[in-house]
DNA sequence: ACGCTAACTTCAGAATTTGAAGTCTGTCAA
DNA sequence: TTGACAGACTTCAAATTCTGAAGTTAGCGT
């Protein structure tokens, strides 16, 4: 496959990975759920080099996860604001916490429910039924394209 | 910080990151839930080099996240297992997969749940009160070692 | 004019990844 | 018993990417 086709792999999961299943995407994600704006915030708490750092600010701001906004015009100052998209991935950070939390012990990160008040842990549950879900109670059926990207690698010429 | 302190953060989620937090290793996961475990088939369906592949298998098996099987004495043949610690990475692969099929497009992967035969898209909610959660509709309180940690790097001589 | 902040860019050396080829163990068919 | 094949890797050189330090640009404050 190579890595840079999986931004059009027929697979979702793919297509996300290519997008945000980096590192540092995922750090700088956390500090935008948190709440940093700024350049040199971001580098102090995530630890990137500034190189790296402009380049997937550049890149996540390409994809329209974040949106690079001026702030001040003299002197010129930017700050980087999540955008809708970028909210989405909300989730994503939420469950690495839970299971970072649940199976990696340390110190811990307490969510409190604004609408309830009540101090969760939020899982994935049935939009249905209501019941928590994992693994084991879900079955999942890929698309035809799908089906046919992995046939084809199975005994492919690729 | 560097990237390599990352496993020893105070936060949860820079722990998790730090164990999959790979574009290489998301996929080996997502390949683990639809079932995959054999070397050869890891590598047809995520196009990974055999050397990046064992790299990353290895890496995996160490953190507890799969198991490596011997499944066949005479030839010795093995298989990679999702362990109950990898079983629990679970919902950042749904969630991933939510995001690609909201926001960038492209074919999609079909969720039925078992326990009550709906297709679904599971979201996170609260346990407490049922309802649907998003970013705004949390507030994460971190810890004390945490807020240490970025305090520290705001000034600090790191 | 000097120091300082924010937001970057540049660069060289180190580390990692890619892609192709090769290895090892053993099975099976002719 | 030779040859083809499968599974699970290892090795290696070239290309790419990352790290860490240093430098740049624009403009404020004193």
């Amino acid at each position: 496959m190579g890595r840079s086709d999986l931004a059009n792999s027929s697979c979702p999961v793919s297509r996300a990975i290519e997008r945000v299943g980096d590192p540092w995407v995922l750090m700088i994600l956390r500090e935008a759920f948190v709440g940093t704006r700024r350049f040199d915030d971001f580098q102090a708490q995530t630890g990137a080099s500034p190189h790296l750092l402009s380049q997937r600010l550049k890149q996540l701001c390409d994809d329209g996860i974040l949106r690079r906004r001026r702030y001040c015009d003299h002197p010129p100052r930017f700050e980087y604001l999540l955008t809708d998209k970028g909210r989405g991935l909300w989730p994503v950070i939420i469950t690495l916490r839970n299971w970072g939390q649940e199976w990696l012990g340390g110190s811990s990160v307490r969510l409190t429910h604004k609408g309830c008040g009540a101090v969760i842990d939020p899982g994935l549950t049935c939009p249905d039924c209501g019941a928590e879900l994992s693994a084991r109670d879900v079955v999942a059926e890929i698309s035809e394209d799908f089906e046919k990207e992995r046939k084809h690698r199975k005994g492919g010429t690729e």
